[in-house]
DNA sequence: GCTAGTTTCAAACAAGCGTTTGAAACCCAA
DNA sequence: TTGGGTTTCAAACGCTTGTTTGAAACTAGC
């Protein structure tokens, strides 16, 4: 590991830049992902953005994969981490006493939201690759997600179905499984409905903002009235 | 366009199968674009999995993007336009009162079910498919998105707008977007967060069960009250 | 049976891919 | 200043990609 890691640094107007070879390419890898995807962001696209050798790609990580593995880890662990500090403190502070659903739903969010604002652009951009990390069929990813999640699921899992304890625990499986679902796509935000629900372009990469209705939304899911075998016939016996 | 276009026809066991080359090369697109994604997909391996010439790919459908549009276009098409009839159908038989939220998403989701049931696979399979293209970066797919969903989306919008007459049309957007979200993240169904969640094996693929469970769920997200500016403070001051 | 149009086929194309190589450049301790 | 480990670099490797080509095979009407 690196004695002369750092090796190039930039003086700009008011701050100081010193980004040796393996963040510069971990920052273009990031966005290059983000925007074009795993399989279609090529290693010479991202040693060109980020002004290094396309060899150094394959030296400081290995492989493309690898390199994809580590622009996720560097933000989600810490993020995950977060997360389930977070769920601690409340449920030190709460003692005995369930945590409410929109409590819960807050420790997941706010190192989101955290991440979202934090770094010039990183955070949103990482936000975005993520949900979109979600959806990638590769199997390296999925089961690097699962890895990366398990943890952190388990907690909230068990903190939700104590803040329902009238569901049973595979509906609040499901809910939590829901509410993931949401949040993933809503951060990865895609352009096209975007586009089709006709938002205000002040508004649409206000994450903080989108939180803030997606919330609410969230939680009065988690608390719906479970529907029964009545309800289920209503709703879809006219297929 | 084809005169020959019936060439191979095999009788199996106890169906006849009958399937001309565009056919059977959009069957084999469909299941491989979805299982690995459009960029991981090679035309070689879709036209060897239909058993066909690899420059038969070109020859019917033009290029890759060409082939891609037209698997989402056979199924997706016929989909939002049996949604929109439906939600005719729901709106004429309620005269001038305003539908539930209830109704209109199950016009929604009748559609997506009729298609999760009917043929042997093709039908989960497109839906999964469906649900990655949501969050694919390609912009050639998130245009074809937009211009295939504009219509529905407005149609649905306007009809939760008058289910929800106590909300500002901007807070339906959101809304909107966040059920449409909800839905195709769950019926992308990747295995990641499946596994995490631990659910029972024989539910995980039952897609009427899942929307059954996701329905009401949403339902009672979109009748939540907003969260109003002492809520949002309360929520993520800690931030 | 000939012809015209459609569809298939094997082969090749240029371009881009991830990865490897071996030498050059660099840095810091001795 | 020398030597050894680290990092960069240009070049090339073997391979796969989407697409094109021109001939062959096939179908149907006359």
């Amino acid at each position: 590991m690196a004695i002369a890691a750092i090796q190039k640094s930039v003086r700009s107007s008011d701050v100081i830049v010193e980004v040796d070879t393996k963040s510069r390419i971990l920052d273009a890898a990031e966005e290059l992902f983000m925007e074009h995807g795993f399989e279609a962001t090529s290693l010479r696209l991202i040693t060109t953005a980020a002004a290094v050798n396309l060899a150094a790609a394959n030296y400081h990580f290995g492989s493309k994969e690898e390199l994809f593995q580590a622009v996720l880890t560097r933000r989600l662990d810490p993020m995950n981490q977060d997360r389930m500090q977070l769920l601690t403190n409340y449920e030190t502070a709460a003692g005995n006493k369930a945590l409410t659903c929109e409590v819960i739903i807050s420790a997941m969010f706010i190192p989101a939201l955290k991440l979202a604002r934090d770094q010039s652009q990183g955070g949103k951009n990482f936000l975005r690759l993520l949900g979109r990390a979600y959806a990638d069929p590769a199997p390296f990813i999925r089961e690097f997600l699962s890895s990366q999640y398990a943890e952190m699921i388990a907690r909230y899992r068990a903190a939700f179905a104590r803040a329902l304890p009238h569901l049973p625990r595979e509906e609040v499986s499901w809910r939590l499984h829901f509410v993931m679902g949401a949040l993933s796509y809503t951060l990865a935000g895609t352009d096209a409905l975007k586009v089709i629900a006709q938002f205000h372009p002040a508004e649409v990469n206000n994450d903080e903002l989108l939180l803030k209705r997606l919330a609410p939304f969230l939680a009065a899911g988690l608390r719906a009235p479970m529907a029964n075998a009545t309800d289920a016939h209503q709703w879809f016996q006219e297929t």
